[in-house]
DNA sequence: AGGTTAACGCGAGCAACTTCGCGTTAATCG
DNA sequence: CGATTAACGCGAAGTTGCTCGCGTTAACCT
């Protein structure tokens, strides 16, 4: 009982990163070949050289192996910044396109939407992470209220929601290509959408909008 | 050989039609209680009361039965024709939030997109059924267009998926409730962005847009 | 440097899912 | 009405996926 290390430590450093990463890069890479379908325990063992039972001690399955990747997917994207909201949209779905012509990326998020499906913490793991996101380039949304060149009680949330929206029934439900034509007419939508006050705060709930 | 049924006939009437039902109903309630992620083929056994092996005989897994109840699912929703866009768009807004307020049916969607992320031949089927939806209800927008509501070369089916897409985005991503609000600011939406032109035919393509 | 103990490698063992062969039931047709 | 044969019921066998116990490696601390 003289030492500080004592029960329980976690030991995050050397070893247990290097797996880590080794692990991750091979999903990624067998995302790319064949996707989630093919995805098989024993396929990423084999791949990144570390033993399949260690694999399902630490992540339980596949859906924990793509869940954690998704975390560690760095967003790649940044946040425009170009003056205007519909420059500023177009510039991100145009960027939104471009990350998903990445099939593995493609992949990844089929993963884990299906996923999501069978395991709970799967899609609380997934609705925090669009969440996020939606907070951080809600940002825009705000910048431009604050200019002025959007009704003052438009909700970045939605706008944003409605900006990814379409690439993922892309993605997910008619299963096409996400193309630069697609990556247009969303961006010009929203931007017309936004015009018109179709995304309100409190559309459902009555009253105490903010008067800062 | 004097016969006329001779060899491999199938054998559509009576008891496999019942089955077949008994069968599907089960899929579904089963799929209330718990979703997809709860729906073992042994639980449907039981439920239905047709033994587990012709389960497999028939369907080959789980995949294969919300895929056939997918198909047997009937449009409940109604093509709307008030005489203008913007209120067809907004009944059918409501009818889609309305159909997807039974979780049965939320669930069934969830099965076949995941299931679709798996199996190829249930990617197919989730396209080609979504692919016909649009088609059916572009209608809508194929009778604006006749009277001169929105821009002649205006694509229907670009239509109906921009104003599926955020009950998809709510149902998979976001994985929430969705709630009439959803509907209108949906609703609203798609009219704004129809009349400013953002579901034109033709973005990617050049030229020969139909002289007619 | 040396001790302690997470984290990993390894193979066997367990459990769940899936399939197979055969006998039985009930559609379909002469 | 009687014959034929899909489709189904039944239990057992086969396969796959996952877990467990134990020995080894290499971080972390003094």
């Amino acid at each position: 009982m003289t030492t500080a290390q004592a029960s329980g430590e976690t030991r995050p450093g050397g070893r247990t990163a290097r797996t880590r990463q080794a692990v991750l890069a091979a999903v990624f890479e067998e995302l790319g070949e064949g996707g989630f379908a093919a995805l098989t325990m024993e396929k990423i063992a084999q791949r990144s050289g570390i033993h399949l039972a260690t694999l399902y001690r630490r992540w339980r399955g596949v859906e924990g192996l793509v869940c954690d990747l998704l975390t560690g997917l760095s967003a790649d994207v940044p946040l425009p910044d170009t003056g205007t909201l519909p420059e500023d949209l177009r510039v991100l779905s145009r960027a939104i396109a471009v990350f998903y012509r990445d099939d593995r990326r493609r992949s990844l998020i089929e993963a884990v939407v299906s996923a999501a499906v069978r395991d709970p913490q799967a899609a609380t793991l997934l609705r925090t992470f669009f969440a996020e996101r939606s907070e951080l380039y809600g940002r825009l949304v705000t910048r431009a209220v604050e200019r002025g060149e959007v009704p003052a009680d438009t909700d970045p949330e939605q706008v944003m929601a409605a900006l990814g929206a379409p690439f993922y029934y892309r993605l997910l439900i008619a299963r096409g290509a996400v193309d630069p034509a697609l990556a247009e007419s969303t961006a010009t939508a929203v931007w017309a959408a936004v015009r018109a006050g179709a995304y309100k705060k409190a559309d459902t709930a009555d009253g105490t909008h903010d008067g800062r």
